[in-house]
DNA sequence: TTCTATGCAAAGTCTTTGCATCTTA
DNA sequence: TAAGATGCAAAGACTTTGCATAGAA
């Protein structure tokens, strides 16, 4: 049981839930997809490695996989919810691909730090925060 | 007319769309609301101020409005898609109370800058950027 | 053995679209 | 008058939920 499942399990249990055939196999699909992904291409990718979980599973998965930090919502890049692994993972921020869709993380701690100020200028006592700036990335601006 | 109404009466014009009723009445809601609104809120504005405009109408009207400049599409807080008039408006970022809803915008010049200078790092090119901070207000963090 | 989880299908939201009718330029 | 716009209702996309059955502890 690797570092994730074992995570997983601690948390379940702590919750009186169950560690179910079908909630290991979408969290060795997230730990495999490592990027990423949103109910569809989660759904499609157990597809295409023969594990029929319906849609439903999946869905009823997602808040457990977020409330224990394995993963979190991403930010938006088009029309549906994104999310991505948050084990061994710093918090970092994104640089979107309007064209082809590449998304590119890097953390600043300038701007960290500068977030940090605004909120306490404000009294705001911050829980999460998302930078997200879109535009059209080395390959896709030479086209 | 106003000056939205001249900025979009001109942009109607140059694409050979016209300036019907409706979307003057839709334009004046936006503007007089002057905030954060979606299509329901939008919806139900006008439906209180004795003006039933269809919601595919809305739904119709809305992609003129971002293309003309007049709003664009904002963060999204929870669920639905949010926009804000950006007439007048400079660029600004939100922090957004998880507890009241309450949204504060904030400027940044600092911000703004080491992301640009992120930009170049990867020799990316931004069109737009969204940086939103989720916490607790002044209010909400003493409850 | 008990209580949670799953899959299916139905229901809910939010959004888009076809079509007949109306309106703008 | 011609081409675009509207409202309605139907259809779509995404997500949630009720229920009977299956499965973990």
């Amino acid at each position: 049981m690797n570092k994730q499942e074992g995570a997983f399990t601690r948390f379940l249990k702590s919750r009186g839930l169950r560690f179910t055939l079908e909630r290991r196999i979408i969290l060795r699909a997230i730990v495999s997809i490592a990027g990423h992904f949103d109910v569809e291409s989660l759904f499609d990718w157990l597809k295409e490695n023969n594990e029929n979980i319906s849609r439903a599973t999946i869905y009823r998965a997602i808040p457990l996989f977020i409330d224990s930090g394995i993963i979190k919502e991403s930010l938006r890049c088009y029309d549906r919810i994104n999310y991505e692994c948050s084990f061994d993972n710093d918090h970092h921020d994104h640089l979107i691909c309007i064209k082809c869709g590449a998304i590119i993380e890097f953390k600043d701690e300038k701007i960290e730090e500068l977030q940090e100020r605004v909120c306490k200028k404000y009294n705001f006592k911050p829980k999460e925060h998302k930078l997200g700036i879109r535009g059209f990335c080395n390959k896709c601006q030479n086209k």
